[in-house]
DNA sequence: GTCTATATGCGGATAGAC
DNA sequence: GTCTATCCGCATATAGAC
């Protein structure tokens, strides 16, 4: 009887905590995505809440710990991409895993557009990433290997390191060098899709290429 | 006589106070690129030189005239590239050009991996890499376009804006990724142009393609 | 030009009451 | 879980003596 009263209260506790939290996390993504890591202090985002410091300190005992845990929500949003490199053999595959995953991205721009203060201001975090982009680079590899393989693309050895190499870095930088060019960004996702199909292009075979360039053009509305 | 002496006193004046302007941007230039704008106090800089805080805030009133300086430094060292667009006319010369580029671009790296936080620490320093960044994409335009007559490139209309927006985005996003996959990272600047290269590759003519797989080699030691 | 001393405020983080 | 109050340190920037 009071086994289930006791489980009941944990339940609720849990619940209660769990939504602080989240609550916690999401307005921290939203301010470090609008703002940037070193100008988002942890009293702001308590004060956005309409919370005190002391309870945001309850929940996450550093601001480390604030980025660590949505680099982890990162992560977790990226792992079905990162685990689909062999089932991709047709550029559709491709091209919606791809977007998909800029969408992810884009939701998380900051751990990219912060990336150098990450590395030096929280280590830790800044080996995370490393290593999240260091197996994307792998993922890459093994899509274009597959697609080399049935015949879509038409490029071999170092060119598929180089293409993989350069898919990766334009999906890593791209919300950085987009919120440079212009402040207001709604479209940031989509054009980094356009420029990764841009990068494969001259790589595809005839028939592919063009509707490669209809899938592209879809991006420019 | 007096006047004389009135100049050289004036000479003397300018000179001491250039150096201390000068050891101050150096040292400033060092720090900020060794480990951000946002981790790197005023303070911390005069420490470094051994030097008061009240004497650096003389030379330069806030940490944004610092910031200010060291741009318009990086801007002037870069307009030789910025205006030889038109003279570009063989593969040689553009990969000369690209390659010193990318010194100076990183000798002044950290305006590249530091962007988001300076678009808004400091808005009107945004603004200026904003239009440097706008800029040299009109300048790879040209130059793209030059090598397209010249018969060095086959591409047209949309490829060539493309790619010479390829060109900007590699050139600027490049030191943020290549810090972010390794802590020692002298080889940089070259791996930059060998990117650039790599980006080019796949539009030049067939003898042409060849001499550059030859140069961009020479950066993969 | 350069220094010492200092104003002023905000940052991250904690203690202890409720 | 949440709040109030507070510690401590460092940041930017200035005042005024030398």
């Amino acid at each position: 009887m009071w086994d289930f009263k006791y489980l009941q209260s944990a339940e609720k506790y849990n619940e209660a905590e769990m939504k602080t939290r989240d609550r916690i996390l999401e307005m921290t993504l939203k301010l470090f995505n609008e703002e940037g890591v070193a100008k988002v202090s942890t009293n702001r985002i308590a004060d956005e809440l309409g919370m005190s410091p002391g309870n945001l300190y309850y929940h996450f005992k550093s601001k480390e710990h604030l980025v660590e845990w949505l680099l982890r929500r990162l992560e977790s949003d990226l792992t079905p991409f990162m685990q689909s490199g062999d089932t991709l053999v047709a550029l559709d595959d491709m091209w919606l895993s791809l977007h998909l995953s800029f969408e992810v991205i884009e939701k998380y721009r900051f751990i990219y557009t912060d990336v150098d203060f990450l590395l030096h201001e929280f280590p830790r975090c800044g080996e995370r990433i490393r290593n999240m982009t260091l197996s994307a680079v792998e993922t890459a590899r093994t899509v274009c290997s597959n697609l080399a393989r049935s015949g879509v693309l038409k490029a071999e050895g170092a060119e598929i390191d180089d293409l993989a190499f350069q898919i990766v870095f334009t999906s890593t930088c791209w919300s950085t060098f987009s919120r440079l060019l212009s402040q207001q960004d709604a479209s940031a996702p989509g054009y980094a899709a356009y420029h990764v199909l841009t990068l494969l292009s001259p790589y595809l075979v005839e028939d592919q290429r063009h509707y490669m360039n209809y899938l592209r053009g879809k991006y420019l509305k």
